[in-house]
DNA sequence: GGTGGTGGGTTTGGTTTTCAGACTTACCGA
DNA sequence: TCGGTAAGTCTGAAAACCAAACCCACCACC
């Protein structure tokens, strides 16, 4: 019955799963300058700050993971530009929820480096719901249902 | 005229400001684990995998910046637990984004280690939404508007 | 009153990453 | 021919990470 076996692997989860492709420093960075379209090498060693070497890895890797692609803008000489996916961009709500965070948290209203306006015309402000009922999602209304083994819940509710 | 320079540090960011709290390794699997209320120092280590010496960092850290707190459960014999305070809290939302992302891309539909319930009754789907239309954002709907300098943005808008 | 176990870490020493800056290759324009 | 740009690669030193061992209270026995 080696069954289950409490562990000693970290326990299968999406959000580390998730992490292990963009989590790495530097790599949402990356997202967020090729949203913007701003998908150079030179332009993301400028705007990022990171190191070119390191910079060269994020982005082999995150093409690998299928969330950029890398093609051509000129050839002769050979010059390239990097791309979300449709995947890459599923991330962006990501990247707008961090800022937000980051804009309520760490700065004051008036000091805020970018405001994103949403099409329908106002400012955006990005908000988690729940695709079903349309509510925000607050932590308390939340009740975690482990699937896999090697999950232990002491109370998923209430702060 | 010194004014702006074009920079050689990085751009000013709301999401770099945030990943520079809880972008490093580890930082967020505490958060997931502290939201499930597993917040104990041994806990930790065993459901994230850490080793212990960068596990005491990054509580130090995230306990400093005030997303989580530490706790006495037990005086004599000393024992601690961790929580999230408010500010941490509002994180989950990127967590269960997170998430969503991985189970969409990472794995099929019905090997998922955890599915959370929201209370309407319903799985959650969690969904980024503009907080004043009330519609899902797309990258096509966003308009970037630099506020401070050293920001050039090639055309926020359009795969 | 010693033995073993638990909880929350710190210490150790070796491996891996990161880093800044210099270098490379290819092309263009003056 | 000289200078500049773009997209990286290379280098050696500094920092971070890692697994395992250790430490210090404090139980709970027996």
């Amino acid at each position: 019955m080696a069954a289950t076996k409490d562990s000693k692997e970290p326990r299968p989860c999406s959000i580390a799963d998730t992490l292990a492709l963009v989590g790495e420093k530097y790599s949402l960075l990356v997202l967020r300058e090729v949203c913007l379209r701003n998908g150079r090498f030179d332009q993301l060693v400028r705007n990022i700050g990171a190191p070119r070497d390191v910079l060269a890895t994020r982005l082999r890797r995150l093409v690998d993971a299928g969330i950029l692609t890398k093609r051509a803008y000129s050839e002769r000489p050979q010059r390239f530009e990097y791309r979300p996916t449709p995947a890459g961009l599923e991330l962006e709500p990501v990247l707008m929820t961090l800022m937000a965070w980051g804009d309520r948290h760490l700065r004051t209203a008036d000091d805020r480096p970018m405001v994103v306006e949403h099409s329908c015309g106002n400012e955006l402000v990005p908000t988690v719901t729940c695709a079903t009922c349309g509510d925000r999602i607050h932590h308390e209304d939340l009740i975690a249902h482990p699937q896999a083994p090697g999950w232990t819940v002491a109370g998923p509710t209430a702060a």
